[in-house]
DNA sequence: GATCCATTTGTTTTT
DNA sequence: CAAATGGATC
């Protein structure tokens, strides 16, 4: 696309028309339900709670939707019923996702239910298509030109580095990596550099963490570049800026909608506060007790105080689980029940009690996989397909065992969420290759690739190239162009400048009248870059020429380069369209949103899940979301959930001895099963895990089984009978209290005569205060000594 | 300019 | 224990 100016941003760029109504729009429902034979029928079926969050179209409503209680289908549904009932046309609706693949399946969706019509909604998709797609509407508000480019990671670190080291910072004390993560957590934050807080960037770089980041938007302008951040940040300068702008969206987006909220942060906040301040109509759904990333910035926050945000919004709870049996659903409710600053639901199980959840113990990991890789041939020797299981791990170094073990058994299984097809270095050059050709200007691209296959092209050069680029305002490019001319160069450099220039001036040529299929082909062809792994002998040459075929193969279905290299921009998955029977391996991140009849659980040990680091840098915070982590994985599985912990494990090379998971104590005795007396109870110490540390020897005196009885007993006093008799951890209301006191710091605290709740205990006073531990006069109980997290406030 | 060895550093991850 | 960096050497 030659003038960027002529892309069709808006699919409708008339101007707006006036709504329909009244007769207007009722002719319009007619003819789509004409059209769709079905569509008149989309309400039925839905329970009176999702009924009401369909047709509560107007002003702002939020929907907590609790795990399976058909989030997806309400949103698609009332996106169907705005359409149907001629309340907006399909290019007047905002729906926003987090992933593609969520926006994909909306869309597929939207589309069984009213028909094509939903072709027609270009304001569908991820917070960042959308960001872009504004963006580049706006471009030269933003100091950018339409056609900009947008970094990945890859080339973010790497002009990070270019400036540290052109401000003379020292890349060993202040890597790129910690630089672009604090500035990617400003933008998260919306925070444009002049907004940064004095005492943020201090940690960085001596206090010049701030300078760093503008001067690292300065470059963004000048390579006519933006990443992920700037495509929700810039957008939100607009509006504020250019109210008139702004204005414009509000005319256009008469409905919007969110998809998982809770997951929104600030920026994205933001930027959707900005827009529903014109038609109020804004749906968010989603679930707190699903906030999983606020390691990347996500608010729980938002979710929490959308009825201050909103005034007059309506919330709707979506409380009927139709996925998981009774007594899964239960385990689930009352692990997430010890979390604070919930909304609060209550999951009510549709089906049957189904099996209790089950928790096994092994000696070391390897049994573990054992354990399970066995429990999954029995599953599938009885006919139940491999489909149906997922493995759900905390991190991925785990999958490595089950992995092996499956590989050994003969059992087939997939991988999801591993390394990205298009982050892989072969794509990525590729990609480099295809973005020099389609825009001659992205210095990026041409950095990654001058070398790449070996050219003799190195660090001296570039460094060449550089200050003339810079000091003439050109593109590198043209620069290497320009200079492969002079005598600037030795020999050698220069004609190998020279063929590669002249090189992407006949690739850019012939880009012109070529498919870009076959364009493609030729650069890597002609480029030596396939030769180059011809040449290279290593296991994974032959997989990396096939994935190179996969690229060219996958550009197959787009339009022209340009559309191809927008799309890798923004969607870093590829559609696998595997349907073999596999059983599934991934993180419990990656499981968000999914479902599957069995569920394994491994690897429920303190220090791996809840994580060590979330407990050191989050504290609390980082607690209740490794707890809220725990409920997504129970609640992904419908008929049966097998959790396992190991006593021993292999962390960095080493094996490490440790405890169950805290977890496995908040789970309810009633809806869990312990299987297997295991080994672990007889070998692991109890409140082991915080001592060994300081003294390594102690700990193995406290392995004698009546060390162990007398902790047992210790314990008794305190709560309800633990599942299995998980008593771990000798007096573990003080060791836990003190653990979670010191994250606890700045949580708000309660104050003698205050009301409270106590899932067990009912109502009560508060007595006493002592750091987060409470004396408590029960009313139906005595007076107990519990932990703040414990209890709620009334 | 390229290659080899030593040192480091190990969660979760979309776009 | 391994991968991935970075520095020192050829």
């Amino acid at each position: 696309m030659a003038d960027p100016n002529a892309v069709p941003f808006f699919d409708d760029d008339e101007p707006p028309t006036p709504r329909p109504s009244g007769i207007a729009a009722r002719a319009m429902a007619g003819v789509m339900q004409a059209r769709t034979g079905a569509a008149g029928n989309y309400l039925e079926g839905l329970n009176p709670e999702q009924r009401e969050a369909v047709e509560t179209t107007e002003g702002p409503l939020l929907v907590l939707a609790g795990a399976g209680t058909g989030k997806t289908r309400v949103l698609t549904t009332r996106i169907a019923h705005i359409l149907a009932t001629g309340r907006a046309r399909p290019s007047e609706i905002l729906a926003v996702t987090f992933t593609n693949k969520a926006a994909r399946e909306m869309k597929n969706r939207v589309a069984s239910l009213v028909g094509d019509v939903a072709e027609g909604m270009p304001w569908l998709g991820t917070f960042h298509s959308i960001g872009t797609k504004i963006l580049r509407r706006h471009a030269e508000l933003a100091e950018l030109k339409s056609s900009f480019t947008i970094l990945d990671t890859d080339d973010q670190i790497r002009l990070l580095k270019q400036i540290l080291s052109a401000e003379n910072i020292d890349e060993k004390r202040w890597p790129a990596r910690s630089l672009a993560w604090a500035i990617d957590g400003w933008k998260n934050r919306g925070l444009a550099p002049k907004d940064v807080p004095p005492g943020d960037g201090a940690a960085i770089a001596n206090g010049r963490g701030k300078d760093l980041y503008a001067l690292y938007q300065e470059r963004l302008k000048t390579l006519n570049a933006s990443d992920f951040g700037d495509l929700l940040l810039e957008p939100i300068r607009i509006f504020r800026e250019h109210p008139d702008v702004l204005e414009q969206y509000h005319r256009r987006f008469r409905y919007m909608l969110v998809d998982e909220y809770q997951d929104t942060n600030v920026a994205q906040y933001l930027w959707l506060r900005l827009l529903a301040q014109g038609p109020r109509n804004l749906c968010c759904v989603g679930d707190d007790d699903q906030s999983i990333y606020g390691w990347r910035g996500a608010e729980v926050d938002n979710i929490l105080r959308f009825e201050k945000d909103f005034p007059g919004a309506k919330v709707i709870r979506l409380e009927r689980n139709y996925r998981s049996d009774a007594h899964i659903l239960g385990a689930a409710s009352h692990l997430i029940a010890h979390n604070e600053g919930r909304l609060g639901k209550t999951l009510r199980p549709q089906g049957e009690d189904g099996e209790k959840v089950t928790v096994t113990g092994s000696w070391d990991s390897g049994e573990e996989a054992r354990s399970i890789a066995d429990e999954i041939e029995t599953v599938h020797r009885k006919g139940g397909q491999l489909n149906d299981i997922a493995i759900l791990v905390r991190a991925s170094f785990q999958m490595r065992e089950f992995e092996d073990r499956f590989v050994n058994l003969g059992i087939d299984y997939r991988v999801v969420g591993g390394p990205r097809f298009y982050e892989r270095q072969e794509i990525r050059d590729a990609l480099a290759y295809l973005r020099c050709v389609n825009s001659a200007s992205d210095d990026l691209a041409f950095e990654r690739i001058v070398n790449v296959p070996k050219r003799g092209l190195g660090d001296v050069t570039v460094q060449a190239l550089q200050r003339f680029a810079r000091s003439t305002r050109i593109p590198l490019l043209q620069a290497a162009q320009e200079m492969a001319d002079t005598s600037e160069f030795k020999p050698k450099p220069r004609e190998a400048l020279k063929t590669l220039t002249q090189n992407f001036a006949r690739w850019t040529k012939a880009s012109e009248e070529m498919k870009h299929t076959e364009l493609a082909e030729m650069v890597l062809d002609e480029s030596g870059y396939t030769e180059m792994w011809r040449q290279d002998r290593s296991a994974d040459a032959s997989g990396r020429l096939e994935n190179l075929k996969e690229l060219v193969r996958s550009m197959d279905g787009f339009e022209n380069l340009q559309g191809f290299l927008e799309h890798v921009s923004l969607v870093m998955d590829t559609e696998s369209g595997a349907n073999d029977d596999k059983v599934t391996l991934m993180t419990l991140h990656a499981a968000k949103g999914l479902e599957y009849d069995v569920v394994f659980l491994p690897g429920w040990e303190e220090g791996l899940f809840p994580h060590q680091r979330s407990l050191d840098e989050s504290g609390r915070a980082g607690l209740e979301e490794e707890r809220r982590l725990a409920y997504v994985g129970l609640t992904r599985a419908k008929k049966r959930a097998k959790i396992y912990f190991a006593s021993n494990r292999r962390i960095h090379g080493m094996w490490q001895s440790s405890l169950p998971s805290r977890f496995l104590d908040e789970l309810p005795n009633k809806h869990v099963e312990v299987t297997e007396a295991p080994a672990a109870f007889s070998n692991r110490g109890f409140g082991e895990s915080r001592f060994d540390r300081l003294e390594p020897f102690q700990a193995s005196t406290y392995n004698t089984p009546g060390w162990q009885r007398a902790q047992a007993r210790k314990d008794s006093g305190f709560a309800e009978p633990r599942a299995g008799g998980f008593n771990r951890r000798g007096g573990p209301v003080v060791i836990e209290g003190e653990l979670v006191a010191k994250s606890t710091a700045n949580a708000a605290s309660y104050v003698v005569g205050e009301r409270v709740f106590h899932d067990k205990f009912g109502y009560g006073e508060v007595i006493e205060v002592e750091g987060n531990k409470l004396m408590v006069a029960f009313e139906k109980a005595d007076t107990k000594r519990v932990i703040d997290s414990f209890v709620k406030r009334v």
